[in-house]
DNA sequence: TTGTAGGCGTTATCAT
DNA sequence: ATGATAACGCCTACAA
């Protein structure tokens, strides 16, 4: 029957210390062998060609299933230099708003046959070029970058790569890339236009020195709005965190230390937002009723802050999804795949409120 | 000079719209043909084999440096059969200790040369089938599982790509799988005596009922430290979450409803105490003045609540790197690599105290 | 120390 | 409609 055997059972034990896998999976000579058919029709059928026998494709299929065969991606891979997976860079996947970008990045990519490669780069520099060597060598098919902290010979280095590359939230003067941002500028004016309209006149920002363009252009919105109302934004009131709670309650710190210290703070995002409100319980004071506080993102916890806080939505899950479809369309040959900027919302919660007759 | 070409340059364009590299990578025969050797020497002498002359390996890697060539990770997987890949499944990077988990397995990953596929399933039967099936197709070497509410039909597939598997605070009664486990019981047993020693006696537990062992455990833990004190623990004072917020809200409503309320709930995980906490709030009442909270995790956010979160420690992040520690020594074929138990820390914060004398 | 030959598991290009 | 054959880029014998 099974005359010859192409000597699979011959091959030899694995390699030094490595004997991983009992049996090796199946190859598609092995289900063409017992379909009784080359190994090409096999191939055609189980990619649903029809330049194959439908009933002869049936059986193949029934067969393959059965036998729990998988083709092996990477012997695809070689042969068609498309991996049909894409890199996906954040400077730490156990911050929240990465995290979120993540989940709708890979639910999108899944569903398109894709999967994803996770690395973290820690902002760490050396880290960054072994995530790119590693990308590289993996012959991913696109990549995308959020929440980076990346230096500014980063991105260089993954575009020596000669696959698409989409931002989320993070441009670069004259960026070569695509990218999903949010409306920075709009968002964090409509928290202040907010607390301008509860009344406060000494409005403090709270940033992230490395926030880069985010950073710049949520300050710039801050200003906008106390600009056109008529209220001043001194230096002072602008204080350094780094889009964490440890740095901001630093910062806040600074602020309450003021002459005149504020009555509202708008923060960079909701994780400077959580330091910026334990510093000023801790300092005796309380939210709203002392100091208001605006946070950006909406991160899962805002809602369940005491009180809850005010602050702009980012659609994160969402944003992955943008940039995830910006990409399948770059990856597919699309020359016109237009950058996105995403509208934010103002949520008004309890941390906000009408300001103190001082 | 360059007499047979290989036929590079006349590489037809690449098929149906994708376009997607100018270039083509360069190949190790492309480096064989700079440095005027075979390519099996480019080979050795990227390997450091000691096979190799000194100068001619010194120059073979200059060469290949400067023309920024990157061996392909896939063609090296077709042979060698072992693709320096690991997959990674979990219900949802959003989720913060799923998020923390994942920093660590993925820098251990990245430290040993191995590269994460990230997988969300979602909890959902259909995406856990496509997730086997990805992980399946790319042969990765090994696969680490977490905070998963997988299926009981979803482990053996996995287990039938006779790779290792490791779990991380996940364990099915007889496991066939290697685990990284938190010391459940011990911890809310700790937590719990906390309370007690507080002078509480009405002590209530807020569950996971998609928690499995792990809610089963906790849940013994908390028994335990009320039997061994004869405190009672009626079934009225046990409610199920299913470890977030939402639903940690509706749970903590029925327990605020009982006759003879709790002073005291041990909450499952902090995203529970979240939800705990509000509904709390919502009813006017004060955690820690007329209730106590207790956690588990000690997520980022713990220690910025209002008021602090006590709570029990997992260190996250050391987990993901032990499964990734576990799982490389699988992976190099050892047989006695020992499931793990990770002591949990109680961290007394502000959230709870005395009780009240009622 | 180096080169030649073969094969890993697919898909693609020819024939038939 | 199907089968033989040749890549894809690398590694690993074995030969020189």
């Amino acid at each position: 029957m099974a005359e010859k055997d192409g000597g699979k059972a011959l091959r030899a034990a694995p390699a030094e210390g490595a004997p991983r896998r009992s049996q090796p999976p199946l190859s598609i000579k092995d289900i063409a062998r017992i379909a009784r058919v080359s190994h090409p029709t096999v191939s055609r059928a189980l990619q649903n060609s029809p330049l194959v026998n439908a009933e002869t494709a049936e059986k193949i299929r029934r067969i393959a299933e059965e036998a729990g065969y998988r083709a092996s991606a990477v012997a695809r891979g070689l042969v068609t230099r498309r991996t049909r997976s894409i890199g996906l860079v954040v400077t730490t996947v156990a911050d929240p708003f990465a995290g979120e970008v993540a989940c709708g990045v890979e639910q999108t990519a899944n569903d398109h046959g894709y999967s994803v490669f996770l690395a973290d780069s820690n902002a760490d520099p050396e880290r960054e070029r072994k995530v790119v060597r590693a990308f590289a060598e993996r012959r991913v098919d696109g990549i995308i970058v959020t929440s980076s902290r990346v230096g500014a010979l980063y991105l260089p280095m993954l575009a020596e790569m000669q696959v698409p590359i989409v931002l989320v939230n993070d441009q670069y003067p004259g960026a070569f890339v695509h990218s999903v941002m949010i409306a920075n500028f709009e968002g964090m004016r409509a928290a202040a236009e907010h607390l301008i309209a509860l009344g406060h006149r000494r409005i403090a920002y709270l940033g992230d020195q490395f926030g880069y363009q985010s950073d710049a252009e949520r300050l710039a919105g801050y200003r906008a709005a106390l600009g056109t109302a008529g209220i001043p934004a001194p230096a002072e009131l602008v204080a350094d965190g780094d889009g964490k709670p440890e740095a901001a309650m630093a910062a806040m710190e600074k602020l309450l230390a003021l002459e005149r210290p504020p009555t509202a703070v708008c923060c960079y995002n909701d994780m400077s937002a959580l330091g910026a409100m334990r510093r000023i319980g801790a300092r005796g004071l309380r939210v709203p009723e002392d100091i208001s506080v605006s946070g950006f993102d909406d991160l899962f916890f805002a809602s369940y802050l005491q009180p809850p806080l005010t602050t702009v939505r980012q659609p994160m899950r969402r944003m992955g999804r943008m940039a995830m479809d910006s990409l399948l369309r770059l990856m597919s040959g699309e020359e016109s795949v237009p950058r996105i900027r995403v509208d934010a919302e103002l949520v008004v919660r309890a941390s906000t409120a009408t300001a103190r007759a001082d």
